[in-house]
DNA sequence: AGAGCAATGCGACAAAAATCACATCATCGA
DNA sequence: TCGATGATGTGATTTTTGTCGCATTGCTCT
């Protein structure tokens, strides 16, 4: 339960309540566990929950009508995701699904209502939240419209590099596909030919960013 | 003023206010007029302002280093733009340019912030307007993501038909290019593609819808 | 009315990305 | 330890999209 707490505590939506605040929030919270590779969350869904992810990490995709997914978001420790879906009342825009063992933290729609109208405190967060929401989503667009694979995939890599914290999880190239938008077999070819520039280097089955300062200059590149 | 005042109440932020807290509001609104093709805000400026558009249409986009356009969204009478920025005090992500004669109404980022405060009836609706941003651009990567530009475009075509009231600006073909990602031969080519197959008709110089379904149909399908 | 400029039309070609078809490699359970 | 299954590597080929170059057309502003 402290540990919630402190979760809460250092939250977006909650980080500036006081204990005592925190802690009636943290009586309308239930916990759920999914195994990797479950579904949490249909794409058309109604939003009944909103959830914070404690631990793992959970991806946030649309599945077109062929098949093909597009991963919006990942969502690591400290985030959340189902937002929209709760604060607008309207179906869940995205399926969410656990990418490793995740353990989550919920909010019922109805308590994530009661909260904002008891916290207005809360506001500023929730649009906090939201806007950063649609910033990274115009830097999707941005990518989708304007960069070539190759350089997406060098944005994947730059972000998604492992911090050491280990709450990134290593990503298979079906899973960059889906986070870039295009094909598996196109991110392996990009991914040799990253390495045949010398940009980056696999070794024993892990890559490596062999010269960070060009991969960030691939990854800032239009062409 | 009064005009003004029946703007607001039917606004999306400030629809559910009393008329007593629709005058104070409208107390803190400036006019702002644009020709076509002025810019209104760039890319990176401080969010100063949010606006309302009174009449006319105003175009979000993004630019490329290479000076390929993205439009995000256009704005039409009632809606807004700029909010982000106002929201969350960072710069803004995009650019806006009047599509013809435009009037605004703005708000302070000072006043905004005022408001919200004063008035909290109107968080809900700023949760709704950022939530509806959030629906749309996820649409917009769906689309980028999932579709070919032929089907984008006929997602364009519907859309933006004229509804009779004007309101919605005739698109060029750069237009159409710079709203679906693609260049403005490409738009063309699907534009006779469309014709040749009955969907569509040039009328002295005008686009005519000439078969919805399969228009409807072309727009929502994938290949 | 005509100059000038923006918007289109269109063919030819280049480039990027998608698709197919397999072979190979890893890993994780039983 | 041995399959089975999932993840990769890779060539060949097709589709789609982007680019170039230029001719026309249409509109606007004197």
């Amino acid at each position: 339960m402290t540990q919630l707490r402190e979760y809460l505590q250092a939250s977006s939506y909650f980080a500036n309540l006081s204990p005592s605040e925190i802690d009636s929030v943290s009586r309308l919270i239930f916990e759920k566990s999914f195994a990797k590779g479950e579904i949490i969350t249909w794409e058309g869904d109604p939003g009944d929950a909103l959830y914070l992810v404690a631990s793992g990490a959970v991806k946030c995709f649309k599945t077109s009508e062929e098949g093909k997914e597009q991963i919006l978001q990942i969502i690591l420790p400290g985030n959340s995701f189902n937002d929209v879906a709760v604060f607008d009342g309207g179906p869940s825009p995205t399926s969410a699904e656990a990418m490793s063992l995740v353990s989550l933290y919920g909010i019922a729609r109805r308590d994530m209502e009661r909260i904002l109208n008891d916290y207005p405190k809360v506001v500023p967060n929730v649009v906090k939240v939201l806007t950063a929401r649609i910033r990274h989503l115009l830097e999707l667009v941005e990518d989708l419209s304007f960069r070539h694979v190759i350089n997406r995939i060098a944005r994947v890599l730059m972000e998604y590099a492992s911090d050491g914290t280990g709450s990134k999880p290593k990503l298979t190239q079906q899973e960059m596909a889906a986070m870039t938008g295009t094909a598996r077999e196109v991110v392996g070819r990009s991914l040799k030919t990253l390495q045949e520039e010398g940009v980056i280097r696999m070794e024993r089955n892990r890559l490596v960013i062999a010269n960070k300062d060009s991969l960030q200059q691939m990854a800032s590149s239009i062409s």
